[in-house]
Formats: structure tokens, C-alpha cells, sequence
DNA sequence: TTCCTTCTGTGATAAAAGTCACTTTCTGGC
DNA sequence: GCCAGAAAGTGACTTTTATCACAGAAGGAA
């Protein structure tokens, strides 16, 4: 398939809200990129020069500690732009967090300098970019909520709910280890709130992996 | 003073990035509105259905918990506009935040019906936009940071140095109270850390006041 | 099968933070 | 000066979370 056309093909599928106009000049300026699962897409201290827009797949970002610890944030899909992407893009100034590729992922990369352009010539762009901003800072608050005023258990369940939904699957592959590096406490703990949890018969257990009772 | 005239004054002196021909229409269609210290100027769950800068004063944002609690987020100065307000506003969705002057505050407002109008005419307005955006995004990302991966004796630090540097003094007035509930702990935990803090020479406390060490 | 690695379960203990109860200190107003 | 109320200090205790030390279970590879 000819790159400028797959382009627009996955501008229709996800984008729809792009005017006709603004899915011609971005099939045009832009590149589509193939990330494999697994692959670092954007890591803190990297400066960015590029917009970035997911065409498929899922990227997962991370806050990093000063001890490599890699805090699940939230996960951009399909649809979704790397906010941070269009933002440091405009003042070029380093990233603060770190995103990876979960699956096979496509991304339509987008040169900054064509920001001014879009921006001002398509109304339907910076909608896009100021709601795609929103939607993303808002995701922000609701993971500073659940850190600031919920215990480890509501934490656990909260981020349970968030991959069940955001995967759409009732079983879920993960390990205990993951779900806790993710939440940035201990293995141990998240055992052991697991195990209640699946006594209160909200979740069963199995080895890798969880199914949601509900 | 005439109102127009005044809107002009603040934004030439707080809003230098903004073009004379953007300056004049703010200047046309904005409001200027005085806040008394301590009223809140908005609140969770509220529409908002204007944009607003922040000409003179400075306003404390907070989120809040079910149960009330009130923890403090980020503080707007003068020359900052609050980033929910525009972005809340292109979709008139609700803020999850809450936002109080603690000095007196004077805000231009601006409808929102304008927003389009100034992103697609004023280049300089979008760059206003976004760099607001960003800036607010990483110090959220900063917020999050602390209460992640930090224990309560370094995130009352941060706290501390962020407040002496923000408000640009080096004696704060406070009370132990008001610290806890800005980092939703209790105040003897607070009592005793700043305590500790003392006696590591780093800070020096009075009653309703604490002195920088440095 | 037999190893070996990874995942999970669990008890014991430690450390951090929150809670309760009370005292002391400061300060402004009478 | 005296008193009331707010602010701050402190000990004792509980709860939550983290850490340590294993043990058992599952599954893949030789």
C-alpha cells in the first residue's frame, strides 16, 4: 500500500473529526511509522520535535522516579495524540515522562513547524488539540485523586477497572508484579489485596492473568 | 479608570507576548472582575463558560476529595490564565477543580464564543494557549511526582520551597493546620516533621510563621 | 521426568503515617 | 493582668504499607 494513502486511511478510521482539508495536508507532510510492541516511544529528558498521532495499536505512559521506578500514568489509543508531543513541540522543551508501545503500534508523525499552519487554518485541529489536551489532563487529575486521597486497596481497584475497561476484556494478562510496578508499591501487597478482593468475589484469580466477576 | 483602558494596562503589563492587534480585541470584548481575597472563583462541578486570565493577584488551586478535602495543586499569577477555563470552555464540560484568590484578584474574562475567533487570528494567542497548557501539565506532572514517589517529610519540602519561592519571601506566614490540609495529612504528622526540619537547621518555626534556613 | 525459573501465597516484622488525648504556649481582647 | 481561643508540642497507640524470608505451585526446556 502507497504511504500517503495509508495515511488517509487511517485519518478516516480515527480521526474523523479532521476536516477533508486537514486530512489531505497531514497525508501529505506527515510520515506513518510502525513502532513494534515493546518499544520505547519517547523517554523523560528527550526532546521532541515532532507531533504525534496514534493511528493503531496502544502506547502506555509512564512517569519515571529517581530510582528507574516507571509509574503507570494512562494509556493513549488509537484516535489519541501524544498531548506532550504537541505541546513541548511548540517551545521544544524535554519531556517528562516515558511512553511505550504495549502492541504493535502505528503513529503519524507530524513536523512541529506545521503547527502554526494547522493551527490556524483549521478550526477542526485545534479543537482536536485543545480537547485532546483536556481529556488528557483531566486523566491527570483523576490519577492524582486516586494517589492522594485513596488507600492502596481503592488504588488497586481503580487501576484493575481502568485496564479492564480500557482493553475491553473481562480476563485480563498481567502479572502481580506488573500491576504493582505500575503502581509503584511491592509484589507482596498486591498479593494480598488481590486475594481479598477475589474473596469479596469481585475478581478471580489465576496464574498471569485476572478475570473481573462483577 | 475606564475599564477598556484598564484591560489594555494589565495585558501590556503582565501578557507581553500578545500582539497589539489581540491586545485590542481582549481589550474590545473582555471583563475585568475583582476577587476578593479568599473568594472562590470556581468550583468543582461548575460549567464554565469563560475563559480567564489573571491580570493582578494570585489564585490557589486545589482538588478535592469526597470528603471534603481541599489539597493544594498550583498557584496562577499574574500573567497566567487558568488552563481548565479555556479548555473546559471550547467544550463546556465540567472542572473537577476548585480555584480560591488568596490575594486580591483581578481576572479579565473572556466568553468563550471568542476562543476561535482568537486561535485562528491571533498566532500569538495560540502560543499563549498551549504554552499555558504545558506549563500547567508539567507541574501537575510535577504534583504527581511527590505524592508517588515521596514520602511525607520530602513532599512537605517541596511544598515549603515551592511556596517560599512562589510568594518570593523567605519568612512564610502559615499555620501547621493549613499545610496539612494542603498535603491532605494531619497536622501533628506536619507538626512534627517541620520539627525535624528545625533541627536539621533548614528551617526555623514561629507561631503562625516559618523561616527559610537555606 | 527432572530441573529451573517465574509466579503466587503467607507469616513475621519494621517503618511510616494517622489518630487520640492531652498539655503548653502564644496572642488579642476585655 | 487575665482569660479564651488558636496554635503548637508530645506521648501512646492503631493502621497501613513495606520489607524480609520462605514455601509451594505452575510451566517450559533439556
Amino acid at each position: 500500500m502507497e504511504p500517503t494513502q495509508s495515511i488517509i486511511n487511517y485519518l478516516d478510521a480515527s480521526f474523523k473529526s479532521f476536516e477533508p482539508g486537514l486530512r489531505d495536508r497531514i497525508a501529505e507532510a506527515g510520515v506513518l511509522k510502525n513502532i513494534p510492541a515493546g518499544e520505547v516511544i519517547m523517554r523523560t529528558g528527550q526532546y521532541i520535535k515532532h507531533s504525534v498521532l496514534i493511528a493503531s495499536g496502544r502506547v502506555k505512559l509512564y512517569r519515571e522516579g529517581d530510582d528507574g521506578q516507571e509509574v503507570f500514568i494512562y494509556y493513549l489509543e488509537e484516535g489519541n495524540a501524544c498531548a506532550l508531543s504537541m505541546i513541548c513541540a511548540t517551545k521544544q522543551e524535554s519531556s517528562e515522562i516515558m511512553a511505550k508501545a504495549v502492541d504493535d503500534t502505528t503513529i503519524i508523525v507530524i513536523p512541529i513547524r506545521m503547527m502554526d499552519e494547522l493551527m490556524t487554518t483549521y478550526r477542526s485541529w485545534y479543537y482536536f488539540v485543545l480537547e485532546n489536551y483536556r481529556s488528557r489532563f483531566e486523566e491527570l487529575l483523576t490519577v492524582l485523586d486516586s494517589v492522594i486521597f485513596k488507600a492502596m486497596d481503592e488504588r488497586l481497584e481503580f487501576y484493575l477497572r481502568n485496564q479492564f475497561k480500557s482493553k475491553g476484556v473481562d480476563e485480563l494478562t498481567i502479572t502481580h508484579l506488573e500491576i504493582a510496578n505500575d503502581l509503584n508499591t511491592s509484589r507482596e501487597v498486591v498479593s494480598r489485596l488481590l486475594k481479598k478482593m477475589e474473596l469479596n468475589g469481585k475478581i478471580r484469580l489465576f496464574r498471569n492473568s485476572i478475570a473481573w466477576v462483577g
